[in-house]
DNA sequence: GTCGGGCCTCTGGG
DNA sequence: ACCCAGAGGCCCG
């Protein structure tokens, strides 16, 4: 994956994730100064304590104390802002592989040349306006990608239209801003406007954005924990277990959109978005499955971590998905060049969260 | 505000 | 062989 300017390569055993990096020429870092593995911590979130929340969240919500998965855990990714915003208007009507294709594509169209590691390119993906001059909505169509080429192309024009800086002014002041350059223009939101509603506003001008879209941003890229995307899997969910789908909220109108999350909200609180992402995530068919059918055997546990541990194709999906499950503290090693170095910090295994994948286990 | 229809492309199931 | 619904939706009228 590409991680703040520099090329960075992730797998991982049953006990360690490990990762290094490569700098583009001249860009290489002095000594002892490689930041990577902070940046890597925030991207994957894995500050949280995660039994805390889940233990609020538990208290809070029967239904969630139900059904939460007691020993894995799911993370929500600090991805930047643009990438989140061009990743998830690819994800309309789609699946997870062919995004991580989509994005794949236009990191080599139109992204800038990183370096090479392991005798391989690897691109950044590209700025608003790289993505903003003709015949690029033509070209993503011969690349695959359907009606989303002229949404990507126009909201790419917009962005590029408007002030440096526009889109992380949506940011989530409290959110902990790793990486991000200071932003000159600063705060966007309006006066007498409640922060994320009002991120979550302006996002819906963009083309190819609407509701579910702009909270997946607000949540994944802008650092609203509250945002809560209410796609069809999650429309279900509130339909069985929240006593939506009737009366006034039968049908997933821009209105009933909102009460399924002010309803969570109310429910969850600030981290929302994170609750309901497990509770999303505990309740796909194969994942629960899995869940009972294995219990907290170490053995089979480790297996599943192995078959998501397989090297450079995972490292893509893994930026994509929405969502990380993170499995219980372990350690991170730091891996550099060709041999590992001795071990810094850390913890957690990252697993893939893709239905797909898991149908195979 | 709500409601249908259409949209790129791929895949699994009748 | 063929059609159709669905994929973590959105736009337009």
């Amino acid at each position: 994956m590409a991680l703040h300017g520099r090329i960075v390569s992730l797998h991982q055993d049953p006990e360690n994730l490990y990762y290094r990096s490569v700098f583009p020429k001249g860009k290489e870092p002095i000594k002892d100064e490689d930041d990577t593995l902070p940046l890597l911590k925030h991207y994957l979130n894995l500050t949280p304590n995660l039994t805390q929340l889940y233990a609020e969240w538990s208290a809070a919500d029967a239904n969630f104390k139900k059904k939460a998965p007691k020993f894995t855990g799911v993370r929500i990714l600090k991805q930047d802002a643009w990438e989140a915003l061009v990743g998830f208007i690819c994800s309309s009507n789609n699946n997870i592989i062919r995004i991580s294709q989509m994005i794949d594509k236009l990191c080599k169209n139109y992204g800038p040349l990183l370096g090479n590691m392991d005798e391989l390119p690897y691109y950044d993906f590209p700025a608003p306006s790289d993505l903003a001059t003709v015949g690029v909505e033509q070209k993503l169509r011969e690349l695959g990608f359907g009606y989303r080429a002229k949404y990507i192309y126009k909201t790419a024009c917009m962005i590029a239209e408007k002030e440096d800086g526009w889109l992380d002014g949506l940011r989530n002041p409290e959110s902990p801003v790793l990486g991000v350059k200071p932003v000159s223009g600063g705060d966007f939101v309006p006066e007498g406007r409640e922060g994320y509603r009002s991120a979550h506003e302006e996002l819906l001008a963009l083309q190819g954005v609407g509701p579910k879209v702009a909270d997946c941003v607000c949540l994944m890229g802008l650092g609203w924990g509250e945002a809560v995307p209410v796609d069809t899997h999650v429309w279900q969910i509130a339909q069985r277990d929240y006593k939506f789908g009737r009366g006034k909220h039968s049908s997933l109108t821009k209105a009933t959109y909102d009460a399924v999350g002010n309803k969570f909200r109310s429910l969850w609180g600030k981290e929302a978005g994170w609750a309901h992402s497990v509770l999303f995530t505990a309740d796909l068919k194969a994942f629960s499955e899995r869940l009972v059918a294995k219990t907290e055997t170490k053995e089979e546990v480790d297996v599943v971590v192995k078959e998501e541990a397989d090297g450079e194709a995972e490292i893509e999906t893994v930026e994509k998905d929405t969502k990380v499950l993170v499995k219980q503290v372990k350690q991170v090693k730091r891996e550099a060049e060709d041999e590992e170095k001795p071990l810094t910090e850390i913890k957690e295994n990252v697993v893939k969260k893709n239905k797909r994948r898991r149908k195979a286990y």
